[in-house]
DNA sequence: GTGCCCCCGCCAGTTACGTCA
DNA sequence: GATGACGTAACTGGCGGGGGC
């Protein structure tokens, strides 16, 4: 399937993951504000999540401030017993709508009706009725699908933007405004985080496959520099004269290894990562070479203080 | 304090419908 | 008009958290 944009505003067209771009790509929900409309980041893949599983942070908590109180959902949840069913169950709805039935049936044959999506289902009274034609009967009319209008989609991603979950009091006023029920908020919810993080998973795929071609062509590179140096073992004049191709560097502090060399691109082996907070990692001021060029290293520089 | 139950929201996976080439 | 691919609305079942008892 051919690249193209599919109205969240994603692509797959990732640089040279250097840790500036990964800073780019990547940005920290908390340090980054949301970025401008443009077209290429309309919809930030991060709006809510880190950059790459290892380092995703559990964000349903993110909207806590959003969540209902413990009153209100059960005032809903009171409430919704008697309310009636959805509209795509309606046709079937052969059974009363009796809080009894409801609950001492949830595994009936009507599965829709079943448990919590039954008291979950609402008819929020002003809300569209759009089984309105329905009603004619048979299992087969059970769901109708309703194609979101543009409008109604642009305000939703609108809101999406600024809060990737809803509140119930959120989820009821927007359904109002857009005079959808809440339940179809809620699900193109669902379905949009669903969206944006399949857009992210293939966004990490395509890094993390970048990352491993370019490992893989530093691997072959030492490689074949190994077999240089020890071609050339023999001739210790010339190993003396020669300057340091590569230099593997670890930082004193956290102890991590960065690979520099003057011939290579050495942005493209770099082992740092983005952090979860979206700063890449403190500046290597003193980088300690690690190979045997460290042999000019003075001894109290890997003293490790303990 | 703890355990149980209920309710809720969310997620992953799936189904089914609408649209388009 | 039939058909398959695709996007997406809607559904299902499970899980974890919060609150009441």
């Amino acid at each position: 399937m051919a690249e193209k944009d599919d109205g969240l505003g994603l692509s797959l067209s990732l640089g040279c993951p250097d840790n500036n771009q990964i800073q780019n790509h990547h940005p920290s929900p908390a340090a980054t504000p949301p970025p401008p409309p443009t077209a290429a980041t309309r919809f930030p893949l991060n709006f809510f999540r880190s950059p790459l599983p290892f380092m995703q942070q559990h964000v349903s908590s993110s909207s806590d401030a959003f969540h209902p109180s413990s009153t209100d959902r059960n005032a809903e949840a009171r409430s919704s017993l008697f309310r009636g069913i959805d509209m795509n169950i309606r046709a079937v709805s052969v059974i009363d709508c009796d809080e009894e039935v409801m609950v001492s049936s949830p595994n009936s044959t009507v599965s829709s009706l079943s448990g919590k999506r039954s008291e979950r289902e609402d008819n929020d009274g002003e809300s569209l009725d759009l089984d309105d034609d329905g009603g004619d009967g048979g299992d087969a009319a059970a769901r109708k699908k309703l194609r979101l209008s543009k409008e109604q989609a642009a305000v939703l991603e609108e809101t999406f933007k600024e809060h990737n979950t809803l509140n119930p009091k959120q989820k009821m006023a927007l359904a109002k405004q857009l005079n959808l029920r809440a339940r179809q908020v809620e699900v193109w919810f669902q379905n949009r985080r669903a969206r944006t993080k399949l857009k992210q998973t293939e966004v990490d795929c395509e890094y993390l496959r970048r990352c491993c071609e370019n490992l893989t062509d530093e691997n072959r590179r030492l490689q074949k520099e190994v077999t240089e140096l020890r071609a050339l073992k023999l001739s210790p004049q010339f190993y003396m004269n020669m300057s340091p191709p590569t230099t593997l560097t670890m930082c004193p502090q956290c102890e991590r290894v960065a690979v520099s060399s003057s011939s290579s691109s050495a942005a493209s082996a770099s082992l740092d990562r983005p952090t979860t907070n979206g700063s890449t990692h403190h500046h290597h001021h003193r980088p300690v070479p690690m190979n045997s060029w460290a042999a000019v290293i003075p001894p109290h520089h890997h003293r490790t203080g303990s």
